[in-house]
DNA sequence: TACGTTCTGGACGAGACAGTCAAGAAAGTC
DNA sequence: GACTTTCTTGACTGTCTCGTCCAGAACGTA
C-alpha cells in the first residue's frame, strides 16, 4: 500500500492556519509553512495541493471550528439562555481585547484581504456569518421565551445586531483599542437590548460615568 | 530651480491609494501603482519613498479624509443631531450594501493586513477610530440636549456601540451580507437607543415581523 | 527478499518583484 | 546660451518565492 503519512494532518493544517494567520496570505511563504509544520515543500503540495488550496482549506476548517465554538457556548436550555448570550458576547470582548499581537480573527482577516477577489473566501465568510447569527438567534429566542427578552423583540433583529457588534469589536481590536473601551461596548450592547417591561426599565439602560 | 513635477500629488496618491485597496498591500505590485499613477518607477521612488512608506502616506491621508466625511456628515445643530446620527448609520449601511465588488473599507482592510506587524498603521487607525467615536459621541450628546436621547444614558457609551456596529456592518458586508441584512442592522442599532420616558417606550423596539 | 506504491526532502528552475541607476528632459539663473 | 538643479523614464539587477522534480525511504505484498 505505498509508505504511509509521516504526519498528523490536523496538527499541519493548524501550523499552517497559524502562519497565514499571522502573516496574512500574500504574506505568507510556503518555505515557511514547511519549516513550520515540519514537512518537506514536496509533501505539503502532495498533500494539500497548492498555496492557495492549503488556504482554503486552513480557513474552511477554521471558520468551521468558530462555528462550533459558538454552538457550544449558548447552546443549552431556555432558562439560562441570556447569561448564556452574556457571557459569550463579554468573552468576545476580552478575547479582543488581551490579543496583544493585534492577530485578531483569521475569520476576518482573511475575508478582508481576500473575498474580493475569492469567491471561494467570501462563501466561506458569508456562511460563518449565517450560521453564527442563527445560533445567535436560537439563543435570544430562547432568552424571550424564557422572559429575559422583551416580548415584542424579533429575535433575528437583535441577533444580526449582536453579529454586528461582536464582528466591530474585533475590528475595533485590531486597532488597538483600549480593553476597557471594548468591554464598555460589550456591557452597553447587552444593556440595550429590550427587557421585559416588568423589569425597571432603567435596568435596560446604560448608565452613565 | 530644477524641473517641477509633472504630476498631481494628490492624484496620484488617489491612484495609489485604490490600487492598494482593492488588492491589499503585500499583493499590490509597485509596477501595477506606478502604471496606474502614470509616473515611471523613479517618479514614484523619488517622490514617496519605498512601498511602505507609500502606502503609510495613502493610509494616513484615507483615513484623514474618513474622519472629515464624518464631521460633515455629523456637525450641526444639536436639533437635528438624532436625524444626522440617523442618517449617517444608514448611508454606512447603503454603501456597504452596494459595494458590491466587496472591496470594504481600506481603513479595516489594512488594519486587517497590517496592524500587527506595523506599528504606524496600527496608530492610524486607533486614531481614526478615537476620532470617529468623538464626533459621534458628540452627535449623541448634542441629540441628548434636544432630548431625542434618554437623558441618563451615557453618550460616549452609546457612541462606543455605534461605531462597534458600524465597524461590524463593514465586516460582515465583506462577506457579502444581503443589503437587507445590513439595512436590517442599522435599524435595530438606531431602534435601540434609549429615547426619552415620554416617547411610547414600543418605539424603541425592534418591531416583529 | 524482491517489487510496486506512496511518501519524503530538498535541490532546482522559471518567473515575479522591489528598488536602483544612468541618461536625458525641463525648468530657473546668470 | 551655458550651467545647475530637479524630475522622468524604463531597463537592469539581485533577491525572493512558488511550484516541480527526482532520488531515495518506508511501508505492504507475494
Amino acid at each position: 500500500m505505498g509508505r504511509p503519512r509521516n504526519f498528523d494532518e490536523s496538527e499541519v493544517l493548524r501550523a499552517a492556519r497559524d502562519q497565514f494567520w499571522s502573516t496574512g496570505y500574500a504574506a505568507a511563504r510556503v518555505d515557511d509553512i514547511a519549516a513550520a509544520t515540519g514537512l518537506g515543500k514536496g509533501s505539503l503540495y502532495g498533500a494539500f495541493g497548492d498555496k492557495h488550496q492549503l488556504f482554503l482549506r486552513t480557513y474552511a476548517d477554521h471558520c468551521a471550528g468558530l462555528v462550533e465554538a459558538v454552538r457550544r457556548a449558548l447552546d443549552g436550555p431556555d432558562t439560562d439562555a441570556y447569561e448564556r448570550l452574556r457571557a459569550h458576547v463579554m468573552k468576545v470582548a476580552e478575547a479582543t481585547a488581551s490579543d496583544v499581537c493585534l492577530r485578531g480573527c483569521l475569520l476576518a482577516k482573511g475575508a478582508a484581504e481576500l473575498s474580493e477577489q475569492d469567491r471561494a473566501v467570501a462563501a466561506t465568510a458569508r456562511r460563518t456569518f449565517t450560521a453564527i447569527e442563527e445560533l445567535i438567534t436560537s439563543c435570544v429566542a430562547g432568552a424571550q421565551r424564557a422572559g429575559d427578552i422583551a416580548p415584542d423583540a424579533d429575535p433575528a433583529r437583535l441577533a444580526g445586531l449582536l453579529l454586528a457588534v461582536l464582528r466591530g469589536i474585533e475590528a475595533l481590536g485590531k486597532g488597538g483599542s483600549s480593553p476597557d473601551s471594548l468591554r464598555a461596548i460589550a456591557e452597553t450592547a447587552l444593556a440595550v437590548l429590550p427587557r421585559p417591561q416588568s423589569d425597571q426599565d432603567r435596568s435596560a439602560r446604560p448608565q452613565s460615568g
